[in-house]
DNA sequence: TGCGGGGTGGTACTGAGTACCGTACGCTCG
DNA sequence: CGAGCGTACGGTACTCAGTACCACCCCGCA
């Protein structure tokens, strides 16, 4: 980050801080920053734009990864799951940054609205790789939109209970995994799977799929678990951490 | 809807697909509709609300349905599934309107935004409501952010096919009750239905998670899937389908 | 006739965002 | 060393959305 948009940044959040956003202009931000106001419209395209800065740069790094998936559609949960994470780092990096911006954006519409608005560009990214999980065509993709959502809900669930300050860094990294998991676990189920053969008829395979995240713990410490889990009526065991 | 304002929108309309939303001024549409600019922002508080205007309206019979919903946690679903069924009746009885309105959020970056935000009032509404059938607390209720989530991706799905003449109006009311239905089905494995009581340590650090889906099979059948798994040198098992 | 209120038009202002221009600084090449 | 050159900066002027305010007109009513 170049000194001069630094500079300015911080003489921004100072003064939204300080006086509210809508109560504070550009031409303040720039005169605190010692700078010109064609210096602020050049560093950032927006007053909106200071707060949201690096925002493309995480979007295309995500992009990136889910881009790695390939044409195996196994490796879309996981691979799902890992981009989720990025994001997930990306905030826990950015340290009280985050949470003032969480202050802002808590409070103001506008930024609410940008905030939000900027989720979408994640379903997108989301739905598009796991169509080729879910086997659906660009269009007609209800799974795959579903399940992106879902993946994107979770992940902001886990990071504005972060952003609270409900959870510590590693609460949040442990909260998403659990978050995903069972998100992932629920879904799945309505996925008819291309990764099983043409398996009994596509609505209601009844197969059954083990999903196991953070395996350091050895099988024979699991298996009680396992067997309790499959040992219930319930058509699907929860989530049993050992 | 007052004479002037029906007028103002018309207006609005006819120069927005003629020459683009940002070319057309405030002032503009004022002139075409024959009154003046005061006249505009009375009728509608900004050049976007003109697009959007009745949309409190529809929140607010959507909040309207939610809220019969009353305590019993059974009625959750139903009454979500009815909710959605309002705002996508509403829209078939705009008809022409509404796909005017599609094409307009289809090209422009700021109203597109506008409408992405709105539906997080939507998702806030089934996200309340659902809390009921999760019984979950507020500020800790991912299950009923997921599911609200759900419904109401899967209702603009079929909104937006809708929108792009993909669906007539019957085979839109017909999707939507498909949509709903996969939608509820994969998702209502997923709430423990607050009958059980609390398992195991729910914070698992870094312990190994395992979920089990479909368990129409013996544990014997998934063990060797599961030890494939687990043997593995990646933090993460792929799903493995027995 | 006098009076009050709602819908209206007009004027003036603030502030975001854009376009453009002149200029200073640092660079390399001659 | 100096001439060119690109880049970052500051300043001015403009458009347009949105707000505040005022004057007006028409209507019903006493």
């Amino acid at each position: 980050m170049p000194e001069t948009a630094a500079r300015l940044r911080e003489a921004a959040y100072a003064l939204f801080e300080q006086q509210g956003y809508a109560a504070t202009t550009v031409d303040q931000i720039a005169a605190r920053a010692g700078v010109g106001r064609s210096t602020f419209f050049r560093a950032f395209g927006s007053k909106e734009d200071v707060i949201f800065p690096d925002h493309d740069a995480l979007v295309a790094r995500v992009a990136a990864r889910l881009a790695t998936l390939g044409s195996d559609p196994a490796a879309a949960p996981i691979g799902a799951t890992e981009a989720a994470r990025i994001v997930l780092e990306h905030y826990l990096a950015e340290g009280d940054l985050a949470r003032a911006r969480y202050r802002l954006t808590a409070t103001v519409p506008t930024l609410r609205d940008r905030e939000v608005s900027s989720t979408t560009g994640y379903r997108r990214l989301f739905r598009d790789a796991l169509r080729t999980w879910t086997g659906e065509d660009p269009g007609d993709d209800l799974r795959a939109e579903v399940i992106a959502g879902s993946i994107v809900t979770a992940h902001n669930h886990v990071l504005r209970r972060w952003l609270r300050e409900d959870l510590d860094d590693a609460g949040a990294r442990a909260a998403l995994d659990r978050a995903l998991g069972l998100v992932l676990a629920s879904v799945s189920a309505a996925v008819p799977s291309a990764a099983e053969g043409a398996g009994p008829g596509s609505e209601g395979g009844d197969g059954t799929t083990v999903v196991v995240l953070r395996s350091g713990a050895t099988i024979e410490q699991v298996l009680p678990h396992l067997r309790e889990a499959l040992a219930t009526d319930r058509p699907h065991g929860r989530p049993s951490p050992a």
